[in-house]
DNA sequence: ACACTTGAGTGGTTCATAGTGGCTTAAAAA
DNA sequence: TTTTTAAGCCACTATGAACCACTCAAGTGT
């Protein structure tokens, strides 16, 4: 676990994103390494992998799907081709900043300030308006609250 | 992997294809070698292949099929007479252009910007509208966004 | 057969700008 | 305070895009 709770960071004119202080120090600590691969899916939101965390899913994705499963394969590639269109391998500069793509900067929004949340191996990275849709879309209702509770929260 | 990600070439008016700086370095370090295959299966889309991949693949289509096995010789011939019609030897110039055959160019639209992907072995190269294409056919639903969700992506 | 034209390919130059790196001031934390 | 982090800003550089000029080969006409 990178991080824990919402970071906020910046994107400047150029079109660089400032990761915070926090999030610089635990890819320092964990990853030892500065390489990122910065994508979407779909151009809505910005996922950015720590590369090493980015060849695992690669991995999972290349590999050979069980015999007589067409269509997963074809999902595989899909979401390859998906990801490549708005990929690219970056690194963090000396003050913790990274270019997001133009296509994806246009895409996604990125300007001023975003929301960056940790999702199990990556940074996925919103723009207000964006973030404000999630937020929306995850509210709980009565039964979703009775559920947490009965785990404990 | 020579590259992850989008990259952009542009075909000027002459049909030399310009390689992005980023792809050129990664060529330089990884095959030393600036020799390029460039062809295509179906005319649709320009394969580049660092000729040193090219002679591995070259290999195998050579490669004596298994006894019994005629189809699979005839296939070889095929895909040999396919790419060889459109195919041809060329190295990177003093700024990183590689001359697209004018059977290729016609058939694959090469003019003005395109957009490369690495696959696997080889460069694809497409022009806009066929890129407009693919994607369109590689649109995730949601369906899928959830299989991609669970691989972590 | 020869000179001439044409067009494709080659090589290089120039200019604008996206991207890079770093500096400085401002703000926040210790 | 002192120290760290952030944000805006500025200057430099590498890259890309557009040109231009030259070579070479093929074809054309006399």
């Amino acid at each position: 676990m990178l991080f824990r709770g919402l970071q906020t960071g910046r994107v400047d004119d150029k079109g660089r994103l400032k990761l915070p202080a926090l999030v610089r120090q635990r890819l320092e600590e964990i990853y030892r390494d500065s390489s990122i691969y910065i994508t979407s899916l779909d151009g809505e939101s910005v996922k950015a992998f720590p590369l090493r965390e980015w060849e695992a899913v690669e991995a999972k994705l290349s590999e050979k799907s069980p015999e007589g499963n067409e269509s997963d394969g074809e999902i595989k590639q899909k979401i390859l081709f998906q990801t490549n269109k708005y990929g690219a391998e970056e690194s963090l500069d000396s003050q913790g900043r990274i270019l997001v793509p133009a296509v994806l900067r246009e895409a996604a929004g990125m300007r001023g300030e975003v929301k960056i949340l940790w999702q199990s191996n990556h940074m996925l990275v919103l723009n207000a308006q964006k973030f404000g849709e999630v937020d929306e879309a995850n509210r709980l209702g009565t039964d979703e609250k009775r559920y947490a509770a009965n785990l404990g929260v």
